[in-house]
DNA sequence: CAACTCTACTTGTCTAGACAGGTCTGAGCA
DNA sequence: TGCTCAGACCTGTCTAGACAAGTAGAGTTG
């Protein structure tokens, strides 16, 4: 084995300029704010064409490390915020992925007239008829989450007749609707006394509530709040230029 | 004025292909796991080249609305997961951002000698000095959050002799240390008394807290503890393919 | 029937050059 | 002094073609 080849066959140009200015990056060689080489140089540097540096920093860019300004040039960013991909994923997905076990409790699945508050929400005319159904989430047998969703029936008209407890309310959006934009606000409180039942927890622990709203292009589909007993669930990430 | 330019001369090619491809995705036209045009159909769709084409493709995956298999094809991605850009940003841009007032108290600022866990945590020997500061972030007066932070001397030596009431401790250690490197957990719990005393709550207030541990490239910088009173914030943030 | 090979198709990457459009600076002019 | 304008430099975008590398299926061979 050529003792030669450790990264150079393997790695393509493009991949090199990017770890070439990562790494100048994490060491501060270039301050944040400060001036990062041109296009230009970048090519004499490595001898390979413009498109291809173009990549390495349109990547960089992509990933929030480096401001670009026609005209001007290509910065290094004021890290000021640190960022990093929120992933809400269905809880039977989550639950799953642990190696544990999901089930369902369908506690009500109903028609019933929105009042004003709600309508406003869903996009629908006051006292139109919505979709309601609070379904408790379990994993191995201990309560995890407490859904309470509205639907607008005109974007999913067969969500009232679907089996909950064999598919979950956002797994069946998903594949019966085209999800366009969603919204959502994360939150600490405590728990609706009706919550607390449903969970098996006392009113007075914090939950961490989820609420989400989706959309297709141009109404509201579906108006959730999700209720986590805040000792067993949380959420964590990672941020890694 | 021309009527006929609306979208014509203004839009770049890459963007047009962007745009279909999405509106397709939009309208199920490809639904989940599916199969996507391939380049060379495109090609000769739009009448562009290759490159442009495969400029359209890459960013629709690394948004996530595709998957590329290379000798395979492109196919749409079964958004089961819906996800988002958290950004976690400093707490004074935050209030400011509002168009409020920030003010910090610095309740602690020592040197102390690390416990076992917290040695762990920050990477450091047992017993070794480490830096600790307790800070209260008020917005208009009223307390937002309790920062409780331990910092790795050996990555910001001058961190203890800081003014914590003129720049934030997050602020201070973007400015000196190469960051790297980000985990965060966010959960709900109760305060401990003496986060409740500081934030001026009752103890059974329920709190969004978020520990977050940052690192250079091969060190801890700093742990976290940042607890927020949960009637007065909340994440927030929205999701648009 | 199983294993192999060949071929068509797909994405991944790169090149050398081109034009467009934005920004900055300094020279020349009023 | 202050204004204008040309040129230098920067990023944004596109082209036409090339080779590499992976997959799937058809056809061939043992």
């Amino acid at each position: 084995m050529d003792s030669s080849e450790l990264t150079d066959t393997a790695e393509p140009p493009f991949a090199r300029v990017k770890r070439y200015l990562k790494q100048g990056l994490a060491e501060a060689r270039w301050p944040a704010g400060s001036r990062m080489p041109s296009e230009a140089q970048l090519v004499a540097q490595f001898g390979i064409s413009r498109m291809t540096v173009g990549r390495a920093l349109k990547e960089l860019q992509a990933e929030g490390l480096i401001e670009r300004v026609q005209g001007v040039g290509s910065f290094a960013a004021a890290l000021h915020r640190v960022s990093s991909t929120l992933t809400i994923r269905d809880v039977q997905e989550e639950i799953e992925a642990r190696g544990h076990r999901h089930r369902a409790q369908v506690r009500l699945q109903a028609v019933e007239r929105a009042g004003p508050g709600l309508a406003a929400q869903l996009g629908v005319a006051e006292a139109a008829a919505v979709f309601h159904t609070r379904i408790v989430h379990f994993e191995n047998d201990h309560p995890l989450q407490c859904e309470d969703r509205y639907v607008n029936p005109a974007c999913a008209p067969d969500y009232i007749h679907a089996d909950f407890s064999r598919i979950t309310p956002t797994r069946y959006l998903f594949r019966h609707t085209a999800l366009w934009r969603a919204q959502y606000t994360i939150e600490s409180a405590l728990p609706t006394a009706g919550e607390a039942r449903l969970l098996g927890i006392r009113r007075a622990e914090p939950c961490l509530i989820m609420v989400r709203r989706t959309f297709t292009r141009d109404a509201v589909i579906t108006l959730a709040r999700l209720v986590h007993p805040g000792a067993r669930y949380q959420l964590s990430g990672e941020f890694n230029p």
